[in-house]
DNA sequence: AATTATTGTTTATATTCTAAACTTATTTTA
DNA sequence: TAAAATAAGTTTAGAATATAAACAATAATT
């Protein structure tokens, strides 16, 4: 049987944001916004569930007077993204 | 910006089914009930999904008196995944 | 003849995602 | 300096997906 993928990876803006973080030693919230194309609205909601899932830590502060959110990806975030690519290698045809 | 990824391809079970059937002639229904785990409501809904998609080609017949459902990968199902595949190695890190 | 098995489909519910509206504070402009 | 516009998010509401449970039609078994 195929192996199952981490359902809290295997959604288009939450894995956009985790492959991001994972080169990165932080990214506030315009950036990731900037690079994934989604809107405010669920770009919040989901630096929300990775923050519950325990994926990434998320800071908020202020710069310039301004609300400023800044995420970094945890250990258990960035082991569940490796684990999350090598399962998805198997989903692959042989030779890719 | 990251590039989209085809919501058609990005559920894990359509993901599956035309996974498997990329690198078979063609697969019956309870081979990919077998291989993906999934339910028997769920793969027939998104059997479904993929024929409607025009991914997979289904054909309906009987074989010892009882219903068959075999699927086939389409030319533009086999794209689709080249192309799913490749838009998501973009997502990986790099050496990945 | 009634029960169980086979191969799916349909329906209903739960989850997830997205878009639109809202909030709070800060600039800018008239 | 009051009104309008901008910034950075959050909340809410609607649409799309996925899952599970119930149903259907036929066939085989007890």
């Amino acid at each position: 049987m195929l192996p199952a993928l981490d359902p809290v990876l295997h959604s288009p803006l939450r894995l956009a944001i985790i492959s991001l973080l994972f080169t990165v030693e932080s990214a506030e919230f315009n950036y990731l916004l900037e690079k994934t194309g989604a809107t405010r609205g669920n770009l919040s909601i989901q630096i929300g569930n990775l923050q519950e899932a325990g994926y990434i830590f998320v800071k908020k502060s202020f710069r310039n007077k301004y609300p400023l959110t800044t995420c970094r990806i945890s250990p258990k975030g960035a082991d569940a993204f490796r684990k999350y690519i090598e399962t998805l290698k198997t989903y692959f045809p042989p030779g890719t």
